[in-house]
Parts: structure tokens; C-alpha cells; sequence
DNA sequence: GTCTATAAAATGATAGAC
DNA sequence: GTCTATCATTTTATAGAC
């Protein structure tokens, strides 16, 4: 072996995930990669076969990465405390670590149809609501919670919400919401009027 | 003058909205547009500065268009009717118009601060939301409004609500927010248990 | 106002030496 | 496994002739 190796897939990673986390997906070039790591840009050619592969690895981990994060935001907790709980880390990873969730949510956006990850997370708010509501499974309710997630996300970096009012408007919001949908799904039950 | 006018402003900014209604906003660039009108790139440049100019030109007349859309929609209606056709016609127009859409939340995401367009859009929600409840003003409540309808957009695009169930879920998530804010607004306004 | 020509800068990716 | 060298493409934008 003439040339020692310089670099290995987990490095590349790490430094792929330093770089996005500092100046946004599209600053991840091979060319930037390659001089972080201290090689040139064909030789990350030898442990992955294109960019998009190195992104889609990224992204398969950052979603696993936001529903450990739920998952153990809750861990202990039901009905309704474990949903505002669930939200409340959903809305924390995706500012903490905005470059993984636009990861996760170019990976979303790109699939054809709905995607395993994005299966995983609704699936999760599906239970998590159904167990607030304590009114079976309620599909609309569930993609209205994803919906203001994710819709409150984006507003909130856009500044269109500002800092200091966001944590009660985050609040309200989602308690309103959770609200709403069981006195809706209490009607559609059978409970009329 | 040696050489007949080819293009102009309007010319320029009709094809432009032909390619990115086909390809999105990415899609657009000086050549491409160029191509399009049967001239040279850098002819472009006399109508233009530069390439961002057309796109914000473009996103200023998205920003009015919705803004009238939900404005005629709500004509005549008022209380929660009201509302809930203006939020019918954001999503008609996201869907619909979804390239201009995105240039109105690429507007948005880039701006410093909250800009105008945005300030419009919420004040306009601010004003539907406080004459359906009755309550008052309630910018909170008027951006976990404005979530909901970014956040169902982006997720009925990226196929993660399905098409045929949509128009139930968008109205059950509505009407239930509404319902959700109506009642915490009413805690809040004096009217405890 | 449009043209040709060109600058200047990125990008992803490959061939072949070592 | 890394290197040099290079290809091929795309992009915004400018200079100057006509």
C-alpha cells in the first residue's frame, strides 16, 4: 500500500455534517468536502459513489435522529403531556439542528410518494394523538399536527415569529390544535352535539 | 435604431413565469429565459440588472395575487366562514400557482426580518381570526394559523397527505384550530373553567 | 437594444499514474 | 486509496462592435 489512507466514510460524514451545519445544505460540495478532510475531491470517489449519496446518508440519519428524540422526549409520558412533549422536541431538533431537518425534509419532498421516514413520523403523531384523544386513529388529525410543525418551523427561522413569543405561540398552538381535533373527532364518534 | 426592440419588460417576465410554472424556480435561469424569447442572454441585461431582480419582481406580483385571491374569496363573508374560505384559497393558490408560492416563501425565508409581503399575509390572518373569534386580536394564534396552512401545503406536495383525502383533512385541521384557538382565547380573555 | 466574445467561477465526475 | 490532470457543464455578468 503505497498511500496510506487518509480518510474513511465516517470522517467524511462527520466533516459533510460540520459543513452543512455551518453554512446550509448547498454549501456541501465535493470540492469542499475534500478540503476539510485534507484529500482532493476524487478521492471520496473511493467510499462513496456520488454526492447524493453522501446527503441521502445523512438524511436517513437525521431522521432516526429526530424520532430517537421524540421518542425519548416522551418515554414515560401519555395522552395529552406526551403529545405537547413530542411537539416540543420536534420543534427543538428541526432549529437546533436545522441542516438534518431541511435533510430530512428535501429527502420528503423529493420522494415520489410518501416516503419510509415520513411513513415513521406520522405513523409516531398518528399513536401519540390517538392516545391524547383517546378517540382511535385519526389520519386528518395526525397530518394537521405534522402540517403545523413543520409550517411553524419554517416561519418561526423566517423570523416571522419572533424569539421571545414564539415558545407560548408554539404552545398554544399545538394545545389548540389538540383541542380542536378531539371535540372533532368526539362529533364524528357519534357524540352529536 | 439599427436594431428592433425584441423584448421588453412584460415579454421578459411572461416567460419567465412559463419556466418556472414548468420547472420550478430553479429552473430559471438567464440563458433559459433568454432561449425563450428568442434573444441573447446578455440582452437581458438591459431590461434587468440582474437575475434576482426578475425573480423578486416576480415575487412581489405573487405576494399581491395572493393576497387578492383571499381577498375576493372572503368578500361578503364574515365570523369563521370567513376564515375558513380564506384558508381554502391559500391552499388553492399554493397548489395551484405553486411555483409563484415558492418564490413568495423564498421572499419570506431570505428576508432578514419579517417583510412586508409577510406582514400583510398575517395581519390579514391576525384580522379573519380575531373577527371569528370574536376575541380579540391574537397574533399567536394567527401564526399557528398561518403554520398550518404553510406546513399542509408542503406536506400535500410532497405526497405525504394524500390527494383524495385532502380537502377533508385541510378542512377538519382548520376548523378544528379555529375551534381550539376560540376556546384558549376565551380562557384567556377572563372566562376561566 | 442586440449581438459576439469572453471572463470568472463553480460544479460533478472520470482516467490513469503511483 | 490518493494523486494529477482533465473533461464537460453550467452559471452570472461584462466589454465593446454594430
Amino acid at each position: 500500500m503505497p498511500f496510506p489512507a487518509k480518510t474513511n466514510t465516517d470522517a467524511i460524514l462527520a466533516s459533510a455534517t460540520d459543513i452543512i451545519k455551518t453554512g446550509g445544505i448547498s454549501s456541501l460540495s465535493m470540492r469542499t468536502l475534500a478540503a476539510r478532510l485534507g484529500v482532493r475531491a476524487s478521492s471520496l470517489y473511493r467510499h462513496f459513489p456520488d454526492r447524493s449519496s453522501i446527503e441521502k446518508t445523512m438524511a436517513v440519519h437525521a431522521e432516526d435522529q429526530l424520532l430517537e428524540r421524540m421518542r425519548q422526549t416522551v418515554d414515560g409520558l401519555r395522552g395529552e403531556p406526551a403529545l405537547l412533549a413530542a411537539a416540543r422536541a420536534y420543534l427543538d431538533y428541526a432549529t437546533s439542528e436545522s441542516a438534518f431537518y431541511d435533510l430530512i425534509m428535501q429527502s420528503i419532498g423529493s420522494a415520489p410518494r410518501a416516503s419510509a421516514a415520513a411513513n415513521q413520523i406520522s405513523d409516531f403523531l398518528l399513536r401519540l394523538l390517538s392516545d391524547a384523544t383517546q378517540l382511535g386513529d385519526d389520519p386528518a388529525g395526525a397530518a394537521a399536527l405534522w402540517s403545523f410543525l413543520h409550517g411553524f418551523t419554517v416561519l418561526l427561522r423566517a423570523g416571522q415569529i419572533s424569539e421571545a413569543a414564539s415558545k407560548l405561540a408554539f404552545a398554544r398552538g399545538t394545545q389548540s390544535l389538540l383541542r380542536g381535533l378531539s371535540v372533532a373527532a368526539a362529533e364524528a364518534a357519534g357524540s352529536p352535539s
